[in-house]
DNA sequence: AAAAATTAAATTGTGCTCAATATATACCTA
DNA sequence: TAGGTATATATTGAGCACAATTTAATTTTT
């Protein structure tokens, strides 16, 4: 019996298990190692904005929409209460935001973006094009691994 | 001008910088999303193996070609000594492996399989099946998805 | 051969990710 | 309303990722 990965490779062979071991045959190898990169390449450009990569991503919601909670951040960006809560304590503390309980609901911690952090969003409309230059894929390129990245987290989430 | 990330959703309009913001505008979200969500589905499939996902990936290295140095794996991996060294250190402690000094350049660390780690391989020919039925993407999604990775990956280590 | 430059790992310090657990508030039901 | 259950966040502990630095061995230069 074939595995689907070694098929990627050898379509006509007929692999052993001995193939789905290769890392070279493996999916999940490249997506791992391309977050990681793309994690380090980030550093550079939001290195201007004194922002790490996850919290610019909390930043990017906040500039969408305001006074969001703990748990409302975490299930846009998919994160627990474990990584958001000091993440969000060390951008409280770099006077990017506010974290208070909220009033009708004291379990809660409403996040608000202080001005300096509203301020620090006209800094990083720099962001996106530089990061675009530097994975110099075509616009197709993009389409099609964003299409996939998406059903692929779609599909891992769900189970 | 446009920005290519914004032209994905909006090939007809004329995005402003705000759009490039947008989270779900953004190429690098699900691909962070995705490889966080990877590791979390990992995590149960490699329970049984007492193994990490980075630890999974040494050991996929080394079922290939035994006796690498720490600097070779790292190059394979894209990982860091910083990285490396203590996740080494305690897969020794683990017993699947040892740690010695080159004897021709003492500056080296040749890392090779104890008889527990070669052996461990047989079990570990249960895991890409698992995680194919996880990810649950059809064959041809599957190679767009590693071409396009791979080919990010590439651009990103260049730059 | 001695000094300088290079290379390989290890170390240090910061931050991220997550499972498991704890704590406190809110809701619900008898 | 008292007790039990559910929900939201925080805490704890383990492991990972990486920049910057350190240490030690090798190679190159003078």
């Amino acid at each position: 019996m074939k595995s689907p990965e070694a098929v990627l490779s050898q379509p006509a062979g007929c692999p052993s298990d001995d193939d789905f071991l290769r890392l070279d045959q493996q999916v999940c190898f490249p997506l791992y190692a391309a977050s990681n990169a793309l994690t380090r390449a980030y550093r550079p450009v939001l290195a201007p904005l004194d922002l790490t990569y996850p919290q610019y991503l909390v930043m990017l919601v906040l500039w969408e929409r305001d006074g969001l909670s703990v748990g409302d951040l975490g299930q846009r960006l998919r994160l627990d209460s474990g990584t958001l809560t000091p993440l969000l304590k060390r951008m409280e503390a770099a006077g990017l935001l506010s974290r208070q309980r909220a009033s009708d609901d004291e379990r809660r911690v409403e996040i608000h973006l202080t001005e300096a952090g509203r301020t620090l969003r006209q800094a990083a409309t720099a962001v996106p094009p530089q990061m675009l230059c530097a994975m110099g894929l075509s616009i197709d390129e993009l389409k099609s691994l964003k299409a996939g990245l998406e059903s692929l987290l779609d599909r891992l989430d769900a189970g």
